[in-house]
DNA sequence: CTGGTTGCAAAACCTTTGCAAAGTC
DNA sequence: GACTTTGCAAAGGTTTTGCAACCAG
């Protein structure tokens, strides 16, 4: 810790939270998980893990209701939140916000995190690895071992920041 | 960029905001940009000022409606929302998140940035150029100029770090 | 069969909006 | 006096909770 730090270190407001995290790849192994965390595999439950397993993107749990392209019976939002916070706890799934608006669901196998224009609103999602030096950066002047998967580093993009006379 | 970013760029959900910042250091001088602003100084808008520039710390809306301490008359929590929203795009305020709940409010004269451990929570506040250096990565990896100032850095803090076996 | 899960409804939580009354310049 | 701003009430968007019916193991 330097001297210009004027670390103001106190209990917050608020708690996000660290819970486990399985890298588990595809759907099947997923439910396999499942039922070895003594789980039941439900349609519903099933229903969400498909909708993660099979979107490139992140998904808000109210895409994943409506079966992502209103295919699939849709379900509840209430038990897909329900869902989506049990297999967190389980380390199947992880949420994160990129600003504003509804969480964000992805499977935990997806270890992107993000970098977001606060003026163009462009989104950049980086392998964990590509991130290591700035974590490493972190870790040797503040002592933390940052995590990004969370919330997104927030900032001018290139374009944006060029721009700016 | 690296290969290996697997740069997914879009555009988001979401969206947070960038406006101007004032570096106004006291009350009084804040009444009076204001004035300048072309806006009224009424009792409530004052109040959410004394608020911010008395704390120490950032306050939710809810905390600076309730006058903080029980003292002063207390005001609306909508009308509070609307003077912060306001004093916000004026650039005398500014509001960041340090996890789920209520957003926290600061004067935007305050340029802390937050490190928040999400295993104990203890939250780290530094001052801007303690990051300069993480920004320099950053901006030289990704080409993003980061700011920090509206979602904190999570991670586990030196104490978690190391009781993690 | 038994207890975990669901769907529906309602509530909780934070924030925003409509509108007439009140206040500022 | 003109136009902002307020307070109150109501609504909006996201997430959580209560509870009887349902379904997986």
């Amino acid at each position: 810790m330097q001297s210009l730090l004027q670390p103001t270190c106190s209990k917050p407001v608020t708690a996000p939270s660290r819970g486990p995290s399985l890298d588990v790849a595809d759907l099947d192994s997923a439910v396999e998980a499942l039922r070895a965390a003594g789980l039941r595999v439900s349609a519903a439950r099933r229903l969400v893990l498909e909708a993660l397993y099979s979107s490139k993107t992140p998904l808000t749990a109210e895409q994943i209701a409506s079966g992502v392209a209103g295919r699939i019976p849709r379900s509840d939002l209430a038990s897909v939140y329900r869902n989506l916070e049990t297999l967190e706890e389980v380390g199947l799934v992880r949420h994160f916000h990129l600003g504003h608006g509804p969480g964000l669901y992805a499977t935990s196998a997806d270890r992107r995190e993000y970098l977001v224009c606060d003026s163009c609103n462009a989104v950049t999602a980086v392998e964990p690895q590509s991130m290591e030096p700035v974590r490493a950066l972190i870790r040797k002047r503040f002592g933390y071992e940052a995590r990004f998967s969370h919330f997104p580093i927030l900032g001018l993009c290139a374009d944006c920041a060029s721009k700016e006379e």
